[in-house]
DNA sequence: CGGCATCCTATCGGATACTG
DNA sequence: CAGTATCCGATAGGATGCCG
């Protein structure tokens, strides 16, 4: 057992303790299809179809799933309109848009930082090379 | 593709696009062992057998493999000593810090609001059990 | 259009055994 | 202690087809 133990410890981040609730919520908020919906929707509410084709290359399947998941966490609201055809619009709560606020920073650090990236990769990888 | 093509955009987030270099440095950032070990390093460096037990249920394989694939980014240091038994130290870069502070603000935040997401939950099956 | 159910395979990832 | 190598089961996730 970690810090995390420790009631009070500023620094505690129990998260890091196996079968801690938090983790599981972690990784929903940092799966990978759920930290690019997140990011869209930051911007907007978004259909079904627009968040697929916003979020290139997830399949219909793992989209549905994502957003059931995100759903059922209190992180975004479905919103279906009783129309033919069939629309469905997801948005937001404040929970979720204070964690997709989060994850849209990483991402937009991320862009910033990837020359970095690859050029530590290329570093590493010549150095063994060589 | 999305609004991330639009050069200058302030709200490009060219990550969303597939095949997009960010996107597979996101990825590993926000992996579920990924996230854990960053946080785990904003306090202090670690060994190898320390950061297994602080982050908890990890398997040594996958600790290892999320280790040279962080350092590979140039997010982490390795410092292996050359003692007998041997002790090898994992820091973060200036670089990984920045990743790693923005992941454990996240963390954070998913642990204070962890309740919040239990009593979504709760709410979602109910409203489906009735 | 926005799903859901099924199938099927690639990859993930744990367990175990072995090495310097 | 800090790995590496191998095996192997679990599951992530794509493809397809059907429905309201």
């Amino acid at each position: 057992m970690g810090v995390s133990e420790q009631l009070g410890d500023a620094n505690a981040v129990s998260v890091r303790a196996p079968m801690c609730p938090s983790r599981g919520v972690l990784e929903h908020v940092t799966s990978q299809w759920g930290v690019l919906v997140l990011a869209a929707l930051v911007e907007r509410p978004y259909r079904f179809g627009e968040l697929r084709r916003e979020v290139g290359g997830v399949s219909e399947k793992m989209l549905t799933q994502t957003l059931r998941t995100l759903e059922r966490d209190g992180f975004l609201l479905r919103h279906a309109h009783p129309v033919i055809p069939p629309r469905v619009d997801y948005s937001l709560t404040d929970l979720g848009r204070e964690a997709a606020e989060q994850v849209w920073a990483l991402a937009r650090w991320t862009e910033r930082r990837t020359p970095d990236v690859q050029a530590a990769r290329l570093a590493y990888d010549e150095a063994r090379t060589s």
